[in-house]
DNA sequence: ACTTGGCACTCACAGTCGCTGAGTGCCAGA
DNA sequence: TCTGGCACTCAGCGACTGTGAGTGCCAAGT
């Protein structure tokens, strides 16, 4: 009974001070929503909630601010999905669609996600390791070099020049080109090595250190940089909170400068369906103690191949932020498979 | 004689506020630096100074602060360049000798340049439109869809998928492959159309409608999006100015997201020779007004074919950060000529 | 057992005031 | 042409105060 209002009032809190960016007190509160009891009882209330530690007061007689495990709480249980109206939706589609190439796609998701959101988006490419291997080039480049080239069927392109100790033949390149065209083309990443095991036994003596290089280079490539790619906007965005609230930009910046960093964040996503919510201190980044992240997977066929997401304040409007998170992911994975599909 | 004394007063302020970011007056000036005056003779240099425009106070009792144009002929006629020392080169060229292939170039270039000049810094891949074809790639992807693939001599690849009406049929696809090949082989972008006007004389009439298709993709790929990448790093040194100063850093961070602002920046520097340095309101953008850009083109070959430089906010070390930038552009000059070089 | 009005209390914030000191412009003399 | 002296200006700082939003607690009402 007190409980469910106790919950209301906290549900009030949250959406007060992310529309107002102010500590919410009881008598706002109480004009605001229709709660239909006075300030002092909803005093009581938030006394309650502060106790379980899902509010706080920056200073005592200011009004009170949610906690990390307030918004918690808040996304979990308190918020409803706000589903995005459908000229909305057709806009996304729309603009997605113009997309001529794999490059294009995500950097207009990414120009998306943060112009519909007004936050800094990320989105990661399609990774390496579950996708099919459709062709496979080597072209020399000069007389000891090499440049290999990769296609997978996200449509992505990986390439890497490799150095050979001897003059390289273009007969054997050739060959050696074809051999890894039968022997690779359809394998997924993580069946390469295995495909490899052979491939040097039908080579002369003095082709194999060729051949080697090549493999190895070729298990690096797919290997080291499979997930490696991650394009982010919208950091003005993070500008945009007049130096004032606990987000100091400077270490966010930072931290989403690394590319490990990010890799982290996504990451995880990719593992898990549905959006995934993590807010403030949750984060596994420093320099993200004040922010949140909100992640969604996108698929490509029935394989979920890659993440994006946004990051802003914890303050931030989380309904309607993960309904266009989920959309837009939504929206990439459907483009991937148009564009690319039909096998 | 005086007029001498006057630049060398002009030249103390800008490396006094470069260096405090605070006002400076006219005692602290003769402290600092032994100019053989009283602080009176100072003052009366100060008034000339700011008569002419090239120094202004923020409120009438504060010491001056050069202007834009002050900085500009601090540029021109009172800086010297400092070279680099020798362990700083050193780093530089080991840090970019690891990279193993051209985004890893442009990946390291930028943050390197981000780190040592502790601004943020800006990357644009080698152009297209004077690059040269190495490589031309058609590979079926399904019944009507072609990925083509362009590796240039710069070691850029572009990607396009093209989308037919009819079926096609593989070995079309393959003639054409090697007729373009062929038919581009070496030449540079700009020569592309030319060398285009005949290809579809060979091909029966059915089959010319996809040489067509492919045709006007590939133009299309190689003028619009012959100069469009660029990378960025070191955002987060833009927030280092503890919001006071006048670098209010979200309508910069705005402006950099811009492909079109970023292209105006480095474009025109790479027709100019030398460090290119456009200060305050010479930025023919909005949005960085308060910010000056050093720029230099670097070169594949004897073919200048790119630019990268830095931005920060006007009250920045302009000699120090001309020479890095300088030499990270011959350093990138460099490893491009081996990496895909003797040809 | 809750709710509510009342009341005393706290404290950030904004405004006022006065002082200090860095810095200036100007002038008269060297 | 330089210099010392002098009067003047004014941002910034600290101290002080009043105001008001907001709180916690309590006793009375339902």
């Amino acid at each position: 009974m007190q409980e469910e209002r106790r919950l209301a009032v906290l549900r009030a809190i949250v959406q007060d001070y992310v529309a107002t960016h102010e500590p919410v007190g009881s008598k706002t509160l109480v004009e605001r929503h229709n709660l239909g009891v006075s300030p002092a009882t909803i005093r009581n209330d938030m006394a309650a909630l502060e106790e379980e530690g899902y509010i706080a007061q920056p200073h005592t007689s200011a009004g009170r601010v949610p906690t990390d495990l307030g918004y918690r709480l808040f996304v979990d249980r308190l918020s409803e999905v706000k589903p995005l109206s459908s000229p909305e939706r057709r806009a996304i589609q729309r603009f997605l669609d113009e997309a001529v190439d794999l490059d294009d796609v995500m950097a207009r998701t990414v120009r998306l996600l943060a112009q519909i959101t007004q936050q800094t988006a990320l989105v990661q490419y399609p990774s390496l390791t579950r996708s099919t291997i459709r062709h496979i080039e080597l072209v020399p480049v000069s007389s000891t070099r090499v440049m290999m080239v990769i296609i997978t069927d996200t449509g992505r392109v990986e390439q890497r020049t490799v150095e050979c100790a001897q003059p390289v033949e273009e007969g054997t390149v050739g060959d050696l080109r074809s051999r890894l065209g039968v022997a690779l083309s359809g394998k997924t990443f993580a069946e390469v090595p295995e495909a490899l095991t052979d491939i040097e036994d039908p080579f002369a003596a003095e082709d194999r250190p060729l051949v080697r290089v090549v493999v190895s280079h070729l298990l690096e490539a797919l290997t080291e940089r499979a997930d490696e790619r991650i394009m982010m906007s919208g950091t003005a965005h993070l500008a945009r909170y007049g130096q004032a609230f606990p987000l100091a930009i400077q270490p966010v910046l930072e931290a989403l400068e690394e590319q490990v960093v990010l890799m982290r964040l996504l990451g995880e996503a990719t593992t898990q369906p549905g959006v995934m919510v993590r807010i403030g201190r949750e984060n596994p980044v420093e320099g993200l103690e004040a922010t949140s992240v909100i992640t969604a997977r996108y698929a490509h066929g029935e394989q979920a191949v890659a993440s994006l997401g946004v990051v802003g304040p914890t303050h931030m409007d989380y309904p309607g932020t993960m309904a266009s998170v989920h959309a837009v992911a939504r929206y990439v994975s459907r483009i991937l498979d148009e564009q690319q599909g039909s096998r």
